[in-house]
DNA sequence: CCTTGACCTTCCAGTCGCGGGAACCTCCAT
DNA sequence: ATGGAGGTTCCCGCGACTGGAAGGTCAAGG
């Protein structure tokens, strides 16, 4: 049984967001005479999953999601797999809009002088050519 | 002058976004006897011209920064780059965090046999090794 | 015993860039 | 006159927190 404080520092997550993850039913820590958090090791366990999903993308709505798979026995891995996959997807299209829009970017950079004068075709660019 | 109904279609953007751009002053467009916003072509390139700033990445406050270089004559050209050189790292910082997150998904992807067994080591990961 | 300071609590507001929807007004065509 | 397609303002909500105010609790030190 801990403080949030010791939960945060165990599990890396800071104690708002911790706060807010008891809030939204991610965690149910019980509470101490003194209206504390008492954090058990399962608790801590749990945030550090949490944690972990949330470090590589998963939105909580996933995390919930992966949570609940994690705790059924019975689940098959089968869906988890799909949703790895389907967050894997998005990450990827996420990655080619970026680099679409740094392309531009590096063109229109290299194209500008950058210097004293006021010609800019970065500013052309924006202005519709 | 056009309503705001053409003056979306004209630069792209939903006309609940232009109510929005007008609201934090990035465009003034007058207003027709009837209430009605009545855009003037300057108004509506300032608005194409925030479109493809933003559909370049750059935060509203850069666009507003953008907007005001471009309407002032004796802008330098430095200043503008200096920016898209700094919007241009963050892109690539984004990218580089989005492709980690990607490598460590393709892992635990590749090793999860995503049958009907309940053994994933998804979750194991996640779970803290 | 009292105080200090670190920690805990709740609650409210703000972030960013809009989108949804209610309630109402205005214009044009039939 | 009426219907429907536009326009208007207003306020709430999103995701996932973060910051701050106001106050309760606890261990240590003078």
């Amino acid at each position: 049984m801990m403080t949030i404080g010791a939960a945060a520092e165990l599990s890396g997550l800071p104690a708002k967001t911790i706060r807010y993850y008891e809030e939204i039913g991610l965690v149910s820590p019980p509470r101490d005479s003194n209206g504390y958090r008492a954090f058990r090791d399962t608790d801590v366990h749990k945030l550090a999953f949490l944690a972990r999903a949330r470090g590589l993308g998963f939105s909580i709505e996933d995390c919930r999601l992966l949570m609940s798979l994690y705790e059924d026995r019975h689940r098959a891995s089968a869906e988890v797999r799909r949703l790895a996959q389907r967050h894997a997807a998005e990450i990827d299209s996420r990655i080619a809009q970026l680099r679409q829009m740094r392309a531009t970017l590096s063109e229109l950079i290299e194209a500008c002088a950058g210097d004293d004068r006021p010609d800019c075709p970065i500013l052309k660019d924006l202005a519709g050519g």
